[in-house]
DNA sequence: TCTGGGGTCCTAGGACCC
DNA sequence: TCTGGGGTCCTAGGACCC
């Protein structure tokens, strides 16, 4: 049998976790500037959508009717790893799948599953203050639906287990297909046209139609559905791209203004990598007008760079995302935004250098340059040092608005 | 007049997830 | 005034090779 245990409302929780004041009233989390990223039960009650703009939302439900929290990611991240170690120690093989959920597998185990999950979600609940809903079945799709009846209804303790046919087609017949992992508005859309409306009308379908009309994934799914495990436990293997990008409040007109931002999530991109001992080789950078303004003109564009020897370095990626802008930037247009990401991704134990583009001295003295900086930033906090070329960027969403800084120039 | 075919690698774009 | 951010996987089609 398989399992996954899923935070409900997490980064809620987290706040209530905090701040237990907040327990009981519509509460919402916002990310990047201002959209809905995590909501109560009484928030989602009143009708408050997932990416519903904060303006949306104050217009049409006033000012004060609910409380809006800007998110803490390093918080949220903090009590995840709680919850997740909790798990660790119960399990013999996880997949943490995502901040808020994990899989795992309780194959050979011999116990009362329902009873264990049970108590699972109790004592989460109990030592790191926040809820947890626990579902069990054959495959992680079944298993998934199982949580969600776990959440929905407190006659389940917690815990829903599907672990006979009868369970199973009884589930499938109250899950509406749009409500299933994987399928989102496209496959929605395409297989309600179809007569399909709940996951057992899927499990229905032949596979000659359903490989016809649709591609992989739904093939899988049906199987899952109908207790074929499918879909392998991943182990914690090393990203495959970072990325920073961001919404900015307000569109920024000149490029020095854009160089600013794209140079800080340079930089970023450099220490996450630097955290992971990792490297990348391909560089990504896109800027982009706001799409809502249809009365704006509209550029988006973006161009990635193979490096010829893979970096982590904030001032080599720096300078080449820079390069990439001064390509791709058009005079005229007002931005609201942009991001960098970065691919093809290695081991920084292998690096693989060209003999032409190396300098192995320089490379240590900037390597160790920048381990300095990660370990004075970790200690004193982020963004206390940081690259000259992010100073021009606006003070109010690099992290670094109070902070008198000393500026590192690594070449 | 006849005008390869199969394999592999790469990329862009789509779809989906939390 | 104000519209998220960070990921993964799949597929089709082009480039290239022999």
């Amino acid at each position: 049998m398989i399992g996954i245990i899923d935070c409900d409302n997490f980064f809620v929780s987290c706040e209530r976790r905090r701040d237990p004041s907040l327990e009981g009233k519509p509460v919402v989390v916002l990310a990047g500037t201002a959209a809905v990223v995590a909501r109560s039960n009484e928030a989602k009650k009143m009708g408050i959508s997932m990416s519903m703009p904060y303006f949306k939302l104050k217009e049409r439900f006033g000012e004060n009717a609910v409380i809006a929290i800007t998110g803490d990611h390093h918080y949220y991240k903090e009590t995840s790893m709680e919850v997740m170690s909790m798990l660790k120690n119960k399990v013999p093989q996880m997949w943490q799948y995502s901040i808020d959920e994990a899989f795992f597998d309780l194959t050979g185990v011999k116990i009362d599953i329902k009873e264990w999950g049970e108590q699972l979600a109790k004592e989460i609940r109990e030592v790191v203050g926040v809820p947890v809903s626990v579902g069990i079945a054959e495959t992680k799709t079944l298993a998934k639906i199982a949580s969600h009846f776990a959440k929905k209804y407190p006659g389940y303790k917690k815990c829903c287990v599907i672990d006979d046919i009868e369970k199973r087609v009884k589930a499938l017949q109250l899950t509406p297909i749009e409500d299933v992992w994987g399928i989102g508005r496209r496959s929605f859309d395409k297989l309600k046209s179809n007569g399909i409306r709940t996951a057992y009308d899927l499990t229905k379908a032949t596979e000659g139609w359903l490989s016809l009309n649709f591609s992989k994934p739904l093939l899988e799914m049906r199987r899952e559905l109908l207790g074929e495990d499918c879909i392998p436990m991943r182990q914690d293997a090393a990203n495959k791209s970072v990325s920073h990008t961001r919404t900015f409040p307000k569109m920024l007109e000149t490029k020095e203004q854009l160089s600013a931002e794209i140079a800080g999530f340079a930089a970023s991109c450099a220490a996450t990598m630097r955290k992971q001992h990792t490297l990348a080789r391909d560089i990504n950078v896109f800027i982009a007008t706001n799409h809502y303004r249809a009365d704006l003109p509209q550029y988006n564009a973006d161009k990635t760079v193979k490096l010829i020897t893979p970096t982590n370095l904030s001032g080599t990626l720096i300078k080449e995302c820079l390069k990439i802008l001064d390509s791709i930037y058009k005079e005229g247009y007002k931005y609201k935004r942009a991001g960098v990401t970065v691919r093809n991704i290695t081991d920084d134990k292998a690096v693989q250098t060209d003999l032409f583009d190396y300098d192995a001295e320089e490379y240590e003295k900037m390597h160790k340059a920048a381990g300095a900086a990660d370990e004075i930033n970790t200690k004193l906090g982020r963004g206390t040092i940081f690259m000259g070329s992010q100073l021009k960027s606006a003070p109010s969403h690099n992290g670094h608005e109070n902070s008198e800084t000393s500026v590192t120039s690594l070449s």
